[in-house]
DNA sequence: TTGTATGCGTTATCAG
DNA sequence: CTGATAACGCATACAA
């Protein structure tokens, strides 16, 4: 009956000719940047356009251009506080430059991921940005090879192929280690998780790197994946004993809001009076006044802008950066005492 | 010098039938599920590709199959922990059955939102899930007439194309009325945002009708987005009156973490006893100890599970759902006293 | 400025 | 089971 329904189909380019009465390449012209079309032909173009529904087929495109303008993220846990903000922080640059985000969601194991990159491929990615998760290394090289960009957030293997953004994990670590000590803590843990994933443990190893060097030993437990319960077990666990710890680097905020909470409701200590806590990420629960975590900040829009820069500029450019390097600031709130 | 990089394209059917001595048809077979080769020639084909690092261009397979294997998900504000766990919810089924999820992050204004739902027609999604924003109905029409299934979640407006997933929130408004008249609440209060989404909308009005009927006056705030700080926000200003609800609704976890903490920690309020709160989503949040948020759970996975039985019916059968509508469950924690 | 012709990588159809 | 050929929708070199 409606004639719309009766069409369903996508409306080709063929066919906004057609009824604008010029051929199809006038068409096309009309719809890419920088052709020459006269004022006319394009306001009967696009009129028809219009009345037809037409819309470019940007895979038809990519076809011809080698890039179909998607850039591929691959992440895992994205439900997850610092995951979410990098994945909204990143689609929403992407679609300023007029690219688009196509999330790949991992379990994080290597199968996985490897499933994963090879979907970049089927969809002729020109980018493809890992949020986490380890690719397999020639999996990596087949996306370079062909051509696409890959870029690795927070790890540290450095293969030659993709460009890596890291944060300085070890130096935030080192410095929260003195932040601890100079509130007067000598009794000190890390929490960390079972994870493993190479910014986890570089943070663990950093602060306890700097405990060492003082001459100070650290009690290290990671219970489980990197969460809030994780962080609640952990508490739990290092809470319990006779010489409890003064103070916790918790190498993510997750595990320090549930290590906090461990802290006051199972053993009612008072923070940071009887138990100082330093988090990691600066997650926007860290700055809710039930926690009010200092922590360390990672400078995420910079992280994205600088990712869209490495997107944007010529292949050739890449001698320049090797590997970005961030700081994490510390932010310091009120879950440790002030010198 | 290295041959590979010397590439720097992506492989076609044509070189690998040509590595494999056979035709570009065979090659395609091969990677066609259901298609008839011999397993002498998919042998061939297999270790050609596989040294060549061919992977099939999901691209140019749509130009024929017009559907691409792309669900473009549609929403704002994806950092926030409802809409990333929402997000993750879908990705991870789209890939289960072997499409994959392109996020548009709308700023959550109507031309945002039609740039948007542009994009998804030049990318020849099969389909387009709105998770947030109000999408102008002459492009929701556009999409549906061009093939596309739109399935719009938690908006109430009942076009006639789009499939909508809705959640029965006034219902849930009238149960969070009852639940505080049962612990005893009087004076009743509703924090929401000026947001202004439909469904937010919906809770308010419904928990204000509930209470016009049992003839209760209700005080209704917005302050703000629907966030923590318009929560806190709210808290502040409800509870600084002289006659001070006994008793908040906030129409989202978010906003409600935000009451408690202003309650708590800005006017000394101990949570139930001297205020109750009920939130609304069961984001993560709400069950950490500091919180212990009485709430009503969205069942996201059921949410999401629907929408992939949306997308993989056959098209004729549109006329059973309509508009299916899921309830929201109350988990009783901490802040309501018990009857 | 405009139209014509060609090719991008794939699958469907058909003949063998 | 296999190979040749014609689409699919678009952009562009070329001729007009």
């Amino acid at each position: 009956m409606r004639e719309a329904r009766a069409a369903r189909s996508f409306v080709s380019a063929q066919q906004v000719a057609e009824l604008a009465g010029v051929s199809r390449s006038a068409v096309s012209r009309t719809f890419t940047d920088g052709a020459s079309v006269s004022a006319a032909t394009r306001q009967k173009v696009r009129s028809a356009a219009d009345t037809l529904g037409y819309h470019v087929n940007h895979l038809a495109r990519s076809l011809i251009n080698e890039d179909s303008g998607i850039v591929c993220l691959i992440g895992a846990e994205i439900n997850t506080p610092y995951q979410a903000r990098m994945l909204d922080a990143l689609t929403r640059r992407l679609q300023a430059i007029n690219r688009v985000g196509m999330v790949i969601n991992t379990s994080g194991d290597r199968d996985s991921v490897e499933l994963a990159l090879r979907q970049t491929l089927n969809y002729r990615a020109g980018a493809t940005v890992v949020l986490s998760g380890s690719p397999p290394a020639s999996l990596i090289d087949t996306c370079v090879n062909s051509g696409q960009r890959v870029i690795l957030i927070n790890r540290d293997d450095h293969l030659d192929g993709p460009k890596n953004v890291t944060l300085d994990n070890v130096g935030a670590a080192r410095e929260a280690f003195l932040m601890l000590r100079r509130a007067g803590c000598e009794r000190l843990a890390v929490v960390s998780s079972l994870a493993g994933t190479p910014s986890l443990v570089a943070r663990a190893q950093g602060f306890q790197a700097a405990a060492a060097e003082a001459g100070l030993q650290v009690r290290v437990t990671a219970t489980g994946p990197t969460s809030y319960a994780s962080g609640f077990e952990a508490g739990r666990l290092l809470l319990s004993g006779s010489e409890r710890p003064q103070a916790a680097f918790c190498v993510t905020d997750l595990l320090a809001c549930g290590f906090m909470d461990a802290a006051r409701f199972e053993f009612g200590l008072s923070v940071p009076q009887e138990i100082c806590v330093i988090g990691f990420d600066d997650i926007e629960q860290a700055g809710w006044v039930s926690y009010n975590l200092t922590t360390f900040r990672q400078p995420i829009d910079q992280i994205a802008d600088h990712i869209m820069r490495l997107l944007a500029e010529p292949e050739e450019n890449d001698v320049e950066g090797e590997a970005a390097c961030f700081q994490a600031v510390p932010v310091w709130r009120r879950s440790v005492r002030p010198k």
